[in-house]
DNA sequence: TAGATTGTTAATCGATTAACAATC
DNA sequence: TAGATTGTTAATCGATTAACAATC
Protein backbone atom coordinates (compact mmCIF):
# COMPACT_ATOMS: atom_id res chain seq x y z
CA UNK A 1 0.00 0.00 0.00
CA UNK A 2 2.55 2.52 -1.08
CA UNK A 3 0.67 6.43 -1.32
CA UNK A 4 2.22 8.69 -3.68
CA UNK A 5 1.94 12.45 -2.56
CA UNK A 6 -0.51 13.74 -5.27
CA UNK A 7 0.70 15.92 -7.76
CA UNK A 8 -1.86 18.59 -9.22
CA UNK A 9 -0.05 19.03 -12.29
CA UNK A 10 -0.65 15.33 -13.58
CA UNK A 11 -4.14 15.31 -13.85
CA UNK A 12 -6.61 17.73 -12.87
CA UNK A 13 -9.49 17.27 -9.94
CA UNK A 14 -12.26 16.71 -11.04
CA UNK A 15 -14.96 19.55 -10.67
CA UNK A 16 -17.46 17.25 -8.99
CA UNK A 17 -15.08 16.38 -6.09
CA UNK A 18 -14.11 20.15 -6.30
CA UNK A 19 -17.80 21.07 -4.88
CA UNK A 20 -18.05 18.20 -2.44
CA UNK A 21 -15.36 18.35 -1.08
CA UNK A 22 -16.35 21.71 0.81
CA UNK A 23 -19.78 20.01 1.56
CA UNK A 24 -17.74 17.46 3.56
CA UNK A 25 -15.16 20.00 4.94
CA UNK A 26 -18.70 21.59 6.29
CA UNK A 27 -20.20 18.46 8.39
CA UNK A 28 -17.10 17.52 9.69
CA UNK A 29 -16.51 20.71 10.91
CA UNK A 30 -20.01 19.89 12.69
CA UNK A 31 -18.75 16.87 13.82
CA UNK A 32 -15.30 18.68 15.38
CA UNK A 33 -17.76 21.00 17.33
CA UNK A 34 -19.67 17.75 18.35
CA UNK A 35 -16.36 16.41 19.56
CA UNK A 36 -15.97 13.55 17.17
CA UNK A 37 -11.92 12.30 16.79
CA UNK A 38 -12.36 10.18 13.42
CA UNK A 39 -14.83 10.05 10.73
CA UNK A 40 -15.31 7.24 8.34
CA UNK A 41 -16.17 7.89 4.85
CA UNK A 42 -19.39 5.60 5.51
CA UNK A 43 -20.38 8.32 8.39
CA UNK A 44 -19.80 10.98 5.38
CA UNK A 45 -21.83 8.86 2.33
CA UNK A 46 -24.52 8.28 4.93
CA UNK A 47 -25.07 12.18 5.57
CA UNK A 48 -24.79 13.23 2.06
CA UNK A 49 -26.26 9.58 0.41
CA UNK A 50 -23.00 8.89 -1.22
CA UNK A 51 -21.01 5.98 -1.91
CA UNK A 52 -18.28 5.90 0.77
CA UNK A 53 -15.59 4.81 -2.16
CA UNK A 54 -16.37 8.19 -4.00
CA UNK A 55 -16.06 10.03 -0.77
CA UNK A 56 -12.66 8.17 -0.01
CA UNK A 57 -11.88 8.84 -3.86
CA UNK A 58 -12.47 12.74 -3.19
CA UNK A 59 -10.32 12.73 -0.06
CA UNK A 60 -7.73 11.35 -1.64
CA UNK A 61 -7.14 14.32 -3.87
CA UNK A 62 -6.39 16.29 -0.41
CA UNK A 63 -3.41 13.76 0.63
CA UNK A 64 -4.75 12.69 4.14
CA UNK A 65 -4.35 9.62 5.14
CA UNK A 66 -6.82 7.26 7.03
CA UNK A 67 -6.57 4.79 9.59
CA UNK A 68 -7.96 1.38 8.63
CA UNK A 69 -11.47 0.43 11.11
CA UNK A 70 -11.52 4.07 12.22
CA UNK A 71 -11.26 6.60 9.45
CA UNK A 72 -9.85 9.62 9.26
CA UNK A 73 -8.35 12.01 12.44
CA UNK A 74 -10.91 14.97 11.87
CA UNK A 75 -8.58 17.55 12.99
CA UNK A 76 -6.07 16.54 10.15
CA UNK A 77 -8.50 15.89 7.59
CA UNK A 78 -9.84 19.38 8.00
CA UNK A 79 -6.62 21.42 7.65
CA UNK A 80 -6.27 18.41 4.46
CA UNK A 81 -9.40 19.89 2.91
CA UNK A 82 -8.45 23.37 3.62
CA UNK A 83 -5.36 23.25 2.58
CA UNK A 84 -5.85 21.90 -0.84
CA UNK A 85 -9.11 24.24 -1.43
CA UNK A 86 -6.80 26.90 -0.56
CA UNK A 87 -8.73 28.29 2.26
CA UNK A 88 -5.46 29.46 3.99
CA UNK A 89 -4.34 31.76 1.49
CA UNK A 90 -6.75 34.32 1.53
CA UNK A 91 -6.80 36.12 -1.89
CA UNK A 92 -7.55 39.75 -1.91
CA UNK A 93 -10.44 40.36 -4.68
CA UNK A 94 -11.94 43.24 -6.77
CA UNK A 95 -16.02 43.41 -7.07
CA UNK A 96 -17.30 45.17 -10.07
CA UNK A 97 -21.16 46.15 -10.31
CA UNK A 98 -22.77 47.55 -7.02
CA UNK A 99 -25.92 46.54 -7.98
CA UNK A 100 -28.46 44.47 -5.67
CA UNK A 101 -26.24 41.15 -6.57
CA UNK A 102 -23.48 42.72 -5.97
CA UNK A 103 -24.21 44.73 -2.69
CA UNK A 104 -25.23 40.75 -1.40
CA UNK A 105 -21.98 39.19 -2.28
CA UNK A 106 -20.17 42.28 -0.02
CA UNK A 107 -21.74 41.14 2.78
CA UNK A 108 -21.16 37.98 2.50
CA UNK A 109 -19.00 37.55 5.37
CA UNK A 110 -17.90 34.14 5.41
CA UNK A 111 -16.27 34.40 2.34
CA UNK A 112 -12.89 35.07 4.02
CA UNK A 113 -12.84 31.40 5.48
CA UNK A 114 -12.88 30.21 1.59
CA UNK A 115 -10.17 31.82 0.79
CA UNK A 116 -11.69 35.33 -0.19
CA UNK A 117 -11.50 38.68 0.71
CA UNK A 118 -13.61 41.23 -1.45
CA UNK A 119 -11.55 44.66 -0.71
CA UNK A 120 -12.59 47.04 -3.02
CA UNK A 121 -16.08 47.69 -5.06
CA UNK A 122 -16.35 49.51 -8.52
CA UNK A 123 -19.29 51.07 -10.38
CA UNK A 124 -19.38 53.08 -13.45
CA UNK A 125 -22.68 54.72 -11.65
CA UNK A 126 -22.23 58.06 -10.28
CA UNK A 127 -24.79 57.77 -8.04
CA UNK A 128 -23.75 54.69 -6.46
CA UNK A 129 -20.07 56.09 -6.36
CA UNK A 130 -19.26 57.13 -3.26
CA UNK A 131 -21.64 55.37 -1.31
CA UNK A 132 -21.03 52.60 1.37
CA UNK A 133 -22.26 49.02 0.97
CA UNK A 134 -21.81 46.83 4.10
CA UNK A 135 -18.58 48.95 5.37
CA UNK A 136 -17.35 49.27 1.78
CA UNK A 137 -17.11 52.46 -0.42
CA UNK A 138 -17.65 52.01 -3.79
CA UNK A 139 -14.99 53.32 -5.93
CA UNK A 140 -14.83 54.57 -9.80
CA UNK A 141 -14.10 51.62 -12.03
CA UNK A 142 -11.79 54.11 -13.88
CA UNK A 143 -9.48 53.41 -11.18
CA UNK A 144 -9.73 49.66 -10.84
CA UNK A 145 -6.91 48.79 -13.79
CA UNK A 146 -4.42 50.95 -11.60
CA UNK A 147 -5.32 49.50 -8.44
CA UNK A 148 -5.71 46.21 -8.98
CA UNK A 149 -1.67 46.05 -10.30
CA UNK A 150 -0.54 48.30 -7.85
CA UNK A 151 -2.31 45.64 -5.00
CA UNK A 152 -1.60 42.86 -7.34
CA UNK A 153 -5.23 41.40 -7.08
CA UNK A 154 -5.75 38.06 -8.43
CA UNK A 155 -9.34 37.12 -8.69
CA UNK A 156 -12.21 39.46 -9.84
CA UNK A 157 -15.96 39.53 -9.51
CA UNK A 158 -18.51 40.25 -12.00
CA UNK A 159 -21.82 41.59 -11.16
CA UNK A 160 -22.62 43.62 -13.82
CA UNK A 161 -25.32 43.76 -16.10
CA UNK A 162 -24.49 40.96 -19.12
CA UNK A 163 -23.84 43.90 -21.82
CA UNK A 164 -20.97 45.56 -19.26
CA UNK A 165 -19.26 42.58 -18.10
CA UNK A 166 -17.07 41.79 -21.47
CA UNK A 167 -15.74 44.96 -21.02
CA UNK A 168 -15.03 44.55 -17.33
CA UNK A 169 -13.33 41.19 -17.51
CA UNK A 170 -11.10 42.87 -20.02
CA UNK A 171 -10.13 45.79 -17.56
CA UNK A 172 -10.03 43.24 -15.10
CA UNK A 173 -7.26 40.93 -17.18
CA UNK A 174 -5.66 44.72 -17.82
CA UNK A 175 -5.09 44.67 -14.06
CA UNK A 176 -3.27 41.87 -14.12
CA UNK A 177 -6.74 39.94 -12.73
CA UNK A 178 -6.43 35.70 -13.38
CA UNK A 179 -9.49 34.23 -11.92
CA UNK A 180 -13.08 35.66 -12.66
CA UNK A 181 -15.85 34.84 -10.90
CA UNK A 182 -18.74 35.65 -13.18
CA UNK A 183 -22.50 36.43 -12.64
CA UNK A 184 -23.16 38.13 -15.33
CA UNK A 185 -25.55 36.17 -18.03
CA UNK A 186 -22.66 35.94 -20.42
CA UNK A 187 -19.82 33.90 -21.38
CA UNK A 188 -16.62 35.55 -21.33
CA UNK A 189 -13.94 36.00 -24.30
CA UNK A 190 -10.63 35.47 -22.61
CA UNK A 191 -7.55 34.29 -23.19
CA UNK A 192 -7.34 30.55 -21.96
CA UNK A 193 -4.73 31.26 -19.33
CA UNK A 194 -7.89 33.11 -17.21
CA UNK A 195 -9.40 31.32 -14.95
CA UNK A 196 -13.44 31.89 -15.52
CA UNK A 197 -16.29 30.66 -12.98
CA UNK A 198 -19.59 31.41 -14.23
CA UNK A 199 -22.24 31.67 -12.01
CA UNK A 200 -25.06 31.86 -14.67
CA UNK A 201 -28.43 32.14 -12.68
CA UNK A 202 -30.09 32.19 -15.36
CA UNK A 203 -29.04 28.75 -16.80
CA UNK A 204 -29.60 27.17 -13.37
CA UNK A 205 -33.21 28.29 -13.40
CA UNK A 206 -33.54 27.10 -16.62
CA UNK A 207 -32.65 23.40 -15.39
CA UNK A 208 -34.98 24.14 -12.47
CA UNK A 209 -37.58 25.02 -14.88
CA UNK A 210 -36.96 22.03 -16.98
CA UNK A 211 -37.54 19.66 -14.19
CA UNK A 212 -40.63 21.09 -13.02
CA UNK A 213 -41.78 21.50 -15.87
CA UNK A 214 -41.27 17.65 -16.72
CA UNK A 215 -42.53 16.89 -12.84
CA UNK A 216 -46.21 18.87 -13.93
CA UNK A 217 -46.14 16.76 -17.48
CA UNK A 218 -45.88 13.48 -15.91
CA UNK A 219 -48.77 14.65 -13.13
CA UNK A 220 -50.96 15.46 -15.85
CA UNK A 221 -50.79 11.94 -17.48
CA UNK A 222 -50.75 9.77 -14.50
CA UNK A 223 -53.86 11.98 -13.07
CA UNK A 224 -56.31 12.84 -16.01
CA UNK A 225 -58.66 15.01 -14.51
CA UNK B 1 -33.53 8.37 -40.87
CA UNK B 2 -36.74 7.96 -39.02
CA UNK B 3 -36.64 10.32 -35.89
CA UNK B 4 -38.77 8.91 -32.31
CA UNK B 5 -40.29 11.94 -30.39
CA UNK B 6 -38.39 12.15 -27.32
CA UNK B 7 -39.90 10.79 -24.09
CA UNK B 8 -38.46 12.55 -21.10
CA UNK B 9 -39.84 9.50 -19.21
CA UNK B 10 -37.24 6.79 -20.55
CA UNK B 11 -34.12 9.02 -19.78
CA UNK B 12 -34.19 12.57 -17.99
CA UNK B 13 -32.08 14.52 -19.41
CA UNK B 14 -28.62 14.57 -18.61
CA UNK B 15 -27.69 17.93 -16.20
CA UNK B 16 -24.67 19.32 -18.35
CA UNK B 17 -26.90 19.35 -21.44
CA UNK B 18 -29.66 21.26 -19.45
CA UNK B 19 -27.16 23.74 -18.52
CA UNK B 20 -25.97 24.36 -22.22
CA UNK B 21 -29.47 24.81 -23.75
CA UNK B 22 -30.13 28.34 -22.16
CA UNK B 23 -26.69 29.36 -23.17
CA UNK B 24 -27.41 28.35 -27.24
CA UNK B 25 -31.10 29.89 -26.65
CA UNK B 26 -29.53 33.22 -25.50
CA UNK B 27 -26.96 33.17 -28.57
CA UNK B 28 -29.70 32.14 -31.19
CA UNK B 29 -32.06 34.64 -29.83
CA UNK B 30 -29.29 37.07 -30.51
CA UNK B 31 -28.72 35.93 -34.41
CA UNK B 32 -32.34 36.54 -34.55
CA UNK B 33 -32.25 40.23 -33.91
CA UNK B 34 -29.95 40.20 -36.65
CA UNK B 35 -32.20 38.73 -38.95
CA UNK B 36 -30.35 35.59 -39.55
CA UNK B 37 -33.04 33.02 -40.52
CA UNK B 38 -30.89 29.48 -39.86
CA UNK B 39 -28.38 27.98 -37.60
CA UNK B 40 -25.72 25.63 -37.36
CA UNK B 41 -24.52 23.40 -34.97
CA UNK B 42 -21.42 24.61 -36.24
CA UNK B 43 -22.04 27.96 -36.04
CA UNK B 44 -23.09 27.63 -32.16
CA UNK B 45 -20.27 25.51 -31.65
CA UNK B 46 -17.75 27.64 -32.80
CA UNK B 47 -19.44 30.27 -30.50
CA UNK B 48 -18.99 28.64 -27.31
CA UNK B 49 -16.00 26.31 -28.50
CA UNK B 50 -18.00 22.62 -28.11
CA UNK B 51 -17.93 19.91 -30.85
CA UNK B 52 -20.83 20.21 -33.31
CA UNK B 53 -21.69 16.87 -32.54
CA UNK B 54 -22.23 17.76 -29.03
CA UNK B 55 -24.59 20.73 -29.98
CA UNK B 56 -26.54 18.64 -32.13
CA UNK B 57 -27.01 15.63 -29.52
CA UNK B 58 -28.13 19.13 -27.15
CA UNK B 59 -30.78 20.07 -29.21
CA UNK B 60 -31.82 16.48 -30.08
CA UNK B 61 -33.68 16.25 -26.96
CA UNK B 62 -36.18 19.45 -28.04
CA UNK B 63 -37.46 17.35 -30.74
CA UNK B 64 -36.33 19.82 -33.30
CA UNK B 65 -35.78 18.91 -36.76
CA UNK B 66 -33.07 20.66 -39.12
CA UNK B 67 -32.21 20.43 -42.70
CA UNK B 68 -29.28 18.74 -43.89
CA UNK B 69 -26.65 21.40 -45.24
CA UNK B 70 -28.39 24.39 -43.69
CA UNK B 71 -29.18 24.08 -40.20
CA UNK B 72 -31.99 24.75 -38.18
CA UNK B 73 -34.72 27.02 -38.74
CA UNK B 74 -33.93 30.06 -35.98
CA UNK B 75 -37.77 30.70 -35.17
CA UNK B 76 -38.30 26.84 -34.33
CA UNK B 77 -35.37 26.24 -32.53
CA UNK B 78 -35.95 28.92 -30.29
CA UNK B 79 -39.66 28.66 -29.70
CA UNK B 80 -38.27 24.41 -28.87
CA UNK B 81 -35.85 24.94 -26.48
CA UNK B 82 -38.73 27.54 -24.90
CA UNK B 83 -40.61 24.71 -24.65
CA UNK B 84 -38.80 21.79 -23.74
CA UNK B 85 -37.01 24.22 -20.91
CA UNK B 86 -40.47 25.32 -19.55
CA UNK B 87 -39.84 28.86 -20.58
CA UNK B 88 -43.69 29.18 -21.74
CA UNK B 89 -45.41 27.80 -18.55
CA UNK B 90 -44.52 30.45 -15.94
CA UNK B 91 -44.24 29.03 -12.35
CA UNK B 92 -45.40 31.49 -9.81
CA UNK B 93 -42.57 31.05 -7.16
CA UNK B 94 -42.29 32.08 -3.20
CA UNK B 95 -39.36 33.09 -1.45
CA UNK B 96 -37.88 32.98 1.71
CA UNK B 97 -35.61 35.27 3.36
CA UNK B 98 -35.45 38.93 2.68
CA UNK B 99 -32.06 39.49 3.33
CA UNK B 100 -29.87 40.99 0.43
CA UNK B 101 -29.45 38.08 -1.31
CA UNK B 102 -33.25 37.41 -1.56
CA UNK B 103 -33.65 41.27 -2.33
CA UNK B 104 -31.18 40.90 -5.21
CA UNK B 105 -33.18 37.76 -6.52
CA UNK B 106 -36.78 40.06 -5.69
CA UNK B 107 -34.96 42.41 -8.24
CA UNK B 108 -33.98 39.66 -11.31
CA UNK B 109 -36.88 40.97 -13.00
CA UNK B 110 -36.05 38.64 -16.54
CA UNK B 111 -36.44 35.16 -14.24
CA UNK B 112 -40.34 35.45 -15.67
CA UNK B 113 -38.57 34.63 -19.62
CA UNK B 114 -37.29 31.39 -17.68
CA UNK B 115 -40.57 30.18 -16.26
CA UNK B 116 -40.44 31.83 -12.76
CA UNK B 117 -42.47 34.30 -11.43
CA UNK B 118 -42.19 35.57 -7.54
CA UNK B 119 -45.01 36.55 -5.92
CA UNK B 120 -44.28 36.82 -2.78
CA UNK B 121 -41.75 37.16 -0.24
CA UNK B 122 -41.31 36.24 3.16
CA UNK B 123 -39.42 36.64 6.29
CA UNK B 124 -39.21 35.99 10.00
CA UNK B 125 -37.91 39.07 10.81
CA UNK B 126 -40.37 42.11 12.55
CA UNK B 127 -37.90 44.47 11.12
CA UNK B 128 -38.35 43.23 7.94
CA UNK B 129 -42.05 42.75 7.43
CA UNK B 130 -44.19 44.95 5.76
CA UNK B 131 -41.33 46.77 3.71
CA UNK B 132 -41.73 46.90 0.15
CA UNK B 133 -38.78 45.09 -1.73
CA UNK B 134 -38.59 46.21 -5.39
CA UNK B 135 -41.54 46.63 -5.37
CA UNK B 136 -42.88 43.89 -3.32
CA UNK B 137 -44.05 43.69 -0.01
CA UNK B 138 -42.18 41.03 2.72
CA UNK B 139 -45.10 39.04 4.62
CA UNK B 140 -44.67 37.22 7.86
CA UNK B 141 -43.28 33.82 7.02
CA UNK B 142 -46.09 32.32 9.28
CA UNK B 143 -48.24 33.11 6.53
CA UNK B 144 -46.43 31.54 3.62
CA UNK B 145 -47.73 27.07 4.39
CA UNK B 146 -51.43 28.32 3.59
CA UNK B 147 -51.29 31.01 1.01
CA UNK B 148 -48.94 28.50 -0.95
CA UNK B 149 -51.20 26.07 -0.71
CA UNK B 150 -54.14 28.27 -1.69
CA UNK B 151 -52.38 29.80 -4.57
CA UNK B 152 -50.56 26.05 -5.80
CA UNK B 153 -47.60 27.48 -5.29
CA UNK B 154 -45.31 24.86 -6.97
CA UNK B 155 -41.80 26.34 -6.13
CA UNK B 156 -39.67 27.80 -3.47
CA UNK B 157 -36.67 29.49 -3.27
CA UNK B 158 -34.84 29.90 0.03
CA UNK B 159 -32.68 32.34 0.85
CA UNK B 160 -32.34 32.68 4.61
CA UNK B 161 -29.19 31.74 6.97
CA UNK B 162 -28.33 28.15 6.89
CA UNK B 163 -29.55 27.45 10.16
CA UNK B 164 -33.06 27.94 9.01
CA UNK B 165 -33.21 26.30 5.62
CA UNK B 166 -34.45 23.54 6.72
CA UNK B 167 -37.15 24.49 8.95
CA UNK B 168 -37.81 26.92 5.92
CA UNK B 169 -37.92 23.73 3.27
CA UNK B 170 -40.26 21.90 5.81
CA UNK B 171 -42.66 24.50 5.85
CA UNK B 172 -42.53 24.92 1.83
CA UNK B 173 -43.26 21.19 1.29
CA UNK B 174 -46.16 21.24 3.80
CA UNK B 175 -47.33 24.14 1.92
CA UNK B 176 -47.36 21.57 -1.10
CA UNK B 177 -44.23 23.27 -3.10
CA UNK B 178 -42.68 20.76 -5.22
CA UNK B 179 -39.44 22.20 -6.32
CA UNK B 180 -36.67 24.40 -4.16
CA UNK B 181 -34.17 26.22 -5.24
CA UNK B 182 -31.71 26.95 -2.44
CA UNK B 183 -29.57 29.22 -1.85
CA UNK B 184 -28.60 28.27 1.78
CA UNK B 185 -25.65 26.61 2.42
CA UNK B 186 -27.14 23.51 3.69
CA UNK B 187 -27.89 19.86 1.96
CA UNK B 188 -31.70 19.60 2.63
CA UNK B 189 -33.37 16.67 4.13
CA UNK B 190 -35.97 16.19 1.90
CA UNK B 191 -38.12 13.11 0.55
CA UNK B 192 -37.34 12.49 -2.98
CA UNK B 193 -40.52 13.53 -4.97
CA UNK B 194 -39.00 17.02 -4.10
CA UNK B 195 -37.03 18.46 -6.44
CA UNK B 196 -33.67 20.71 -4.60
CA UNK B 197 -31.65 22.84 -6.68
CA UNK B 198 -28.81 23.62 -4.67
CA UNK B 199 -26.73 27.31 -5.52
CA UNK B 200 -24.51 26.66 -2.93
CA UNK B 201 -21.94 30.08 -3.64
CA UNK B 202 -19.60 28.47 -1.34
CA UNK B 203 -18.79 25.67 -2.77
CA UNK B 204 -18.52 27.40 -6.03
CA UNK B 205 -16.08 29.81 -4.80
CA UNK B 206 -14.14 26.53 -3.16
CA UNK B 207 -13.64 25.36 -6.64
CA UNK B 208 -12.36 28.63 -7.76
CA UNK B 209 -10.28 29.02 -4.78
CA UNK B 210 -8.64 25.43 -5.18
CA UNK B 211 -7.96 26.46 -9.26
CA UNK B 212 -6.08 29.56 -7.94
CA UNK B 213 -4.00 28.28 -5.15
CA UNK B 214 -2.90 25.69 -7.79
CA UNK B 215 -2.30 28.59 -10.54
CA UNK B 216 -0.20 29.85 -7.58
CA UNK B 217 1.53 27.21 -6.93
CA UNK B 218 2.14 26.10 -10.42
CA UNK B 219 3.34 29.86 -10.93
CA UNK B 220 5.92 29.86 -8.04
CA UNK B 221 7.77 26.73 -9.19
CA UNK B 222 7.68 27.47 -12.50
CA UNK B 223 9.55 31.45 -11.67
CA UNK B 224 11.57 30.66 -8.84
CA UNK B 225 12.80 33.88 -7.15
C1' DT C 1 -8.93 -12.57 16.96
C1' DA C 2 -12.82 -10.70 14.08
C1' DG C 3 -14.44 -7.28 11.42
C1' DA C 4 -14.89 -2.59 9.71
C1' DT C 5 -12.50 0.53 6.96
C1' DT C 6 -8.62 2.01 4.22
C1' DG C 7 -6.06 2.14 -0.24
C1' DT C 8 -6.03 0.55 -4.79
C1' DT C 9 -7.21 -1.76 -8.95
C1' DA C 10 -10.89 -3.33 -12.10
C1' DA C 11 -15.63 -2.93 -13.96
C1' DT C 12 -19.43 -0.15 -14.97
C1' DC C 13 -21.89 3.69 -16.32
C1' DG C 14 -22.82 7.95 -18.62
C1' DA C 15 -21.34 11.83 -21.36
C1' DT C 16 -18.52 13.35 -25.08
C1' DT C 17 -16.48 12.72 -29.42
C1' DA C 18 -15.74 10.36 -33.83
C1' DA C 19 -17.46 8.20 -37.92
C1' DC C 20 -20.45 7.99 -41.65
C1' DA C 21 -24.64 7.35 -44.51
C1' DA C 22 -28.59 10.27 -45.78
C1' DT C 23 -29.98 14.58 -47.71
C1' DC C 24 -30.96 19.15 -49.12
C1' DT D 1 -23.79 18.02 -59.06
C1' DA D 2 -20.71 18.85 -54.96
C1' DG D 3 -20.36 19.54 -50.40
C1' DA D 4 -21.82 21.01 -45.82
C1' DT D 5 -24.72 19.54 -42.30
C1' DT D 6 -28.10 16.52 -40.29
C1' DG D 7 -29.33 12.21 -37.72
C1' DT D 8 -27.57 8.13 -35.82
C1' DT D 9 -24.54 4.57 -34.38
C1' DA D 10 -19.96 3.30 -32.55
C1' DA D 11 -15.73 4.50 -29.99
C1' DT D 12 -13.61 7.03 -26.48
C1' DC D 13 -13.08 9.26 -22.32
C1' DG D 14 -13.81 10.29 -17.56
C1' DA D 15 -16.30 9.67 -13.32
C1' DT D 16 -18.63 6.47 -10.37
C1' DT D 17 -19.09 2.10 -8.37
C1' DA D 18 -17.58 -2.58 -7.21
C1' DA D 19 -14.18 -5.77 -5.60
C1' DC D 20 -10.70 -7.08 -2.57
C1' DA D 21 -6.23 -7.40 -0.18
C1' DA D 22 -4.01 -4.89 3.63
C1' DT D 23 -4.48 -3.38 8.27
C1' DC D 24 -5.54 -1.54 12.67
Amino acid sequence: MKRLIYDARLKSVPEPTLRRLPIYHRYIKELKKDHWTFVSCTDIGEEFKLEPTQVRKDLEVTGIVGKPRVGYPIAALIAAIEEFLGFNNVNEAFLVGAGSMGAALIGYDKFQDYGLNIVAAFDNDAAKIGKIVHGKTILAIHKMPDMARKMHILIGIITVPGSAAQEVADLMIQGGICAIWNFAPVRLRVSDNIIVHNEDLYCSLASLSQKVAQAIRLRAEEMPS
